[in-house]
DNA sequence: AAGGCCATGGATGACATCGACCTTAAAATA
DNA sequence: TATTTTAAGGTCGATGTCATCCATGGCCTT
């Protein structure tokens, strides 16, 4: 992992469908030593996928939450955790310092879905007691890459 | 944007590097439709762009953090929206209700950098009062993608 | 001196891209 | 209501670019 690693890794970032040839060009290597640093790149893990990011609000999912959790005394963690992670909503899930065990970004389509994805979590009984944030407005919104449905 | 505009987008955010005649087969369309569809998506700014989701640890910033800020009253709200959108660690940044003005989102290489990240917001005349939460796990990290630098 | 690592260049086959034509469905007019 | 018009989207085929692979060669390390 270079320096020309990392121009690549940024490169891609921005556009990954630039050719070998025209990433070739802008860090000084041939198209052939490109595509074998993406391979190596891949291989390792470092590159986990290509995808892509798309506009929240053509997907329908304008608002975007977040609800700090703290689970249940009797609450089975681990089942909590592999529920998040199926979940189609929820974006991410931190588990985290501080006064709450979980920080849950999801997004929907309007605020009154909140509730029952609130009330989703009571009936599997994870959730103790929760508080949720709604983002008015986001000055750097991050990619948005929805999961797998 | 019907249903096979979302089965395309769906195959896509797995894995955007699959070949047109491959998701055609997928949803039952000619290569040049799928191309059709995917340049009006990406014209229409649904699809935002292509890119790379990374592995946070091999790029060396594997400390996940979260950081709820209240401005100073005589901030400068725009600069500092600003500031975030330009500085490199920080991931997201979101105008969000409740006790606190902002939550930022970065990513630092060990907890150590996330004083000198307050210390810089300090520096700039935005921090008011702020309050730190470190995410210790991810059940659902989330993608990653590096900004430019 | 030898071995491993990485870049190069060329060959090849797959692929994206584009244009011409066709089908279908909806809109407009008689 | 029936018929014509128009537009949107699909297929097919041609074309040129591109990713991919392999053999070769240089460079640094041990």
């Amino acid at each position: 992992m270079d320096d020309i690693d990392l121009k690549i890794i940024g490169l891609l970032a921005l556009d990954a469908k630039r050719s070998l040839a025209d990433i070739g060009g802008s860090v000084g290597l041939s198209p052939s030593s490109v595509n074998e640093r993406i391979r190596r790149l891949t291989a390792s893990g470092a590159i986990r996928q290509f995808t892509v990011d798309l506009d929240p609000a053509a997907m329908g999912v304008q608002t975007l939450v977040f609800v700090w959790i703290a689970l249940r005394e009797d609450a089975d963690e681990a089942a909590f955790r592999d529920y998040a992670a199926r979940h189609p909503l929820i974006l991410e899930c931190h588990h985290v310092t501080g006064a709450w065990a979980y920080l849950v970004k999801l997004r929907v389509g309007a605020p009154p879905e909140i509730e029952g994805f609130l009330a989703e979590l009571k009936a599997h009984r994870y959730l103790g007691r929760s508080e949720t944030v709604i983002a008015l407005s986001s000055p750097v919104p991050g990619p948005f890459v929805p999961k797998e449905s």
